[in-house]
DNA sequence: CTGTTAGCGCTTTCAA
DNA sequence: TTGAAAGCGCTAACAG
């Protein structure tokens, strides 16, 4: 693999003659030897090494992305936005997956560092505040969605309002005449998780609908844990004729479980869930759910954080906040009780 | 950020020394300056820099792994695999979304090799030609996932059998009495798509139904176009019963527009689709489907591919060759042809 | 407008 | 058992 010494001889000029065409700092050079050196670029085929590169100028132009699992296609659409913010100035992205388990993310957030990542953007992975120390320890700026920490210096924040979305659905089931409601919530160590619950909750009350009327379990934003979840959920007695899922895939996994139990959709259960990912619209029902603006949140975060880097320090300063905003989808998963679902099993 | 040298004098020791012990070549170290060394390492929290030790090996310990369109699950399982292979042996991973895009492909792949990944991951992502010729050109391995050009060294392939899975789908379709089928093949520029249909075309005569009793249409993978297909298919005076679809996606796009014509599954229509993706078991009816061994297949990319790098020179001698196999998996997509579903519209 | 020179942070002979 | 010195491939003053 030839080097720029190698194009230098060949073009007959020096390695800074090379460097600057390549770098587009062609303000003062001659055309013709701007031309001569582009040539031969071009024919010995030479590509200037980025690692080498990355240590002369002490930036690399790699991001660590760290998502929980990237099985879950909300994840999919946020990469989407991500490399749309940043591929056309040059990044590159190294992608991890902390599979919710905090030693594998301090493991991965410790690799990007040695590889001198310029920033990190960390997707509701389960984030001990471990990792966003270390990080900011060694300078690093991140990006964080629904982050509750104290906001540190060197942080963009990505936050998403819930109130719009999950206060449609909750109108929507009231207005269909429910009563009685169940929240399937993500882990609760997950800030994210406790913030729907409480739009939910509050939702709720706004409709007149006291807490005392909404069973509340915890999953684990699985397809398996919503199952369980709902198993747990529809053999109450006093059984929930609406269910609302911090995600989709909980969603997902109480409607199989509710339809193994004999209960017909939507007319024994209304059921909604959040993100809207692919999956969501093509079940049956086809479920109602309350959308994430999943490419823009990646966008944004990967444009606030290219920000920050324009900084003279960007791990000094006012973190930076951005806002995204949520709205209800309404499918087929959600109607009125049936006069066989209120109370009992049937 | 401290450098080796910071950590040399604070150790009072020399550079050498200090890499020495961090590169784990204590062979001939005195216990006493080792422990030293790594006391000041621990207490500056110092973390040497893998682009500089890049640089200076002339290897950098990262794989670009190319997919279409990550969100597609079936990625998500093969990159566990990769991970699980690669991560442990000091591997990082940058990710790059194709999205059946030939152009940003060879965008990607040129990042790739500027950034000097040690080896790139191609999954099903239509490779043209042109990356694997520019890879090879300048000396990066590859690993590839049902490739038909020819082996080039510096390859590593990994061939998926679909005969049995496909077999097994076919004849569980054949005993239950179909006799009209139908494909949707995935883009016909692909060789896997090619390959799929030729397997399921020779399972189908090998049961005695003629190729003239299966409609072969064209899809591209997504569920849209399973959906696009199947609307164009079952509007057909002659009707199939019976329909395999070259992934899942485009199965579950034939299950919503068979429903949105007013069919019912599985009576009026049969379908089987390849992956095994997740939403796939929580379809309504739940989606008969040939799995593939994804997270084998990452596995295995990842295992030969780092197989390759500790030959002398891994982009000469003989390409490494892996195989994996498939199987199928009855679910509720599939019954046997009603009287009502076999040649007309209802 | 272009070349010289000194790094960037680590590894690796070669000597001692 | 350890240190000195020369790179790895590129960039960036500083001269000229």
């Amino acid at each position: 693999m030839p080097t720029i010494a190698d194009v230098a001889v060949a073009a007959g000029v020096s390695k800074s003659t090379v460097s600057r065409v390549l770098s587009g700092h062609f303000s003062h050079i001659k055309p013709a030897t701007r031309e001569k050196v582009m040539a031969t670029v071009e024919s010995m085929n030479f590509r200037p090494s980025r690692v080498a590169r990355s240590l002369s100028v002490r930036k690399t132009y790699t991001i660590g992305v760290l998502v929980s699992d990237i099985g879950n296609p909300f994840y999919a659409d946020v990469i989407h936005g991500i490399e749309d913010a940043g591929l056309s100035k040059g990044y590159s992205f190294f992608l991890g997956n902390t599979g919710f388990d905090p030693r594998r993310g301090m493991d991965l957030v410790n690799s990007l560092i040695d590889r001198r990542v310029d920033g990190v953007i960390s997707l509701f992975s389960r984030a001990s505040e471990d990792w966003m120390s270390l990080l900011s320890q060694q300078g690093i700026p991140a990006s964080v969605v629904n982050w509750d920490f104290s906001l540190t210096p060197g942080l963009v924040s990505i936050s998403v309002d819930f109130e719009p979305g999950i206060k449609a659905a909750v109108e929507h089931l009231v207005g269909l005449g429910h009563k009685h409601f169940a929240h399937i919530s993500g882990p609760v160590d997950l800030f994210t998780s406790r913030q729907r619950q409480a739009v939910f909750l509050d939702a709720l009350a706004a409709c007149g609908i006291p807490a005392s009327n909404v069973a509340i379990i915890e999953g684990d934003f699985s397809v398996e844990g919503g199952r369980r979840a709902a198993g747990e959920l529809l053999k109450r007695r006093d059984r929930p004729t609406a269910v609302f899922a911090a995600n989709d895939q909980m969603a997902i996994g109480v409607m199989a479980e509710a339809r193994s139990l004999g209960l017909e959709l939507p007319e024994d259960l209304s059921v909604v869930g959040l993100d809207d990912i692919w999956p969501a619209a093509q079940m049956e029902p086809p479920l109602s759910t309350v959308a994430m603006p999943r490419y823009e949140i990646g966008f944004q975060a990967m444009e606030r954080l290219m920000e920050l880097f324009q900084r003279e320090d960007p791990v000094s300063g006012e973190p930076l906040e951005a806002q995204v905003t949520t709205r209800f989808i309404q499918r087929a998963s959600t109607a009125g009780p049936s006069h066989r679902g209120t109370a009992t099993k049937r």
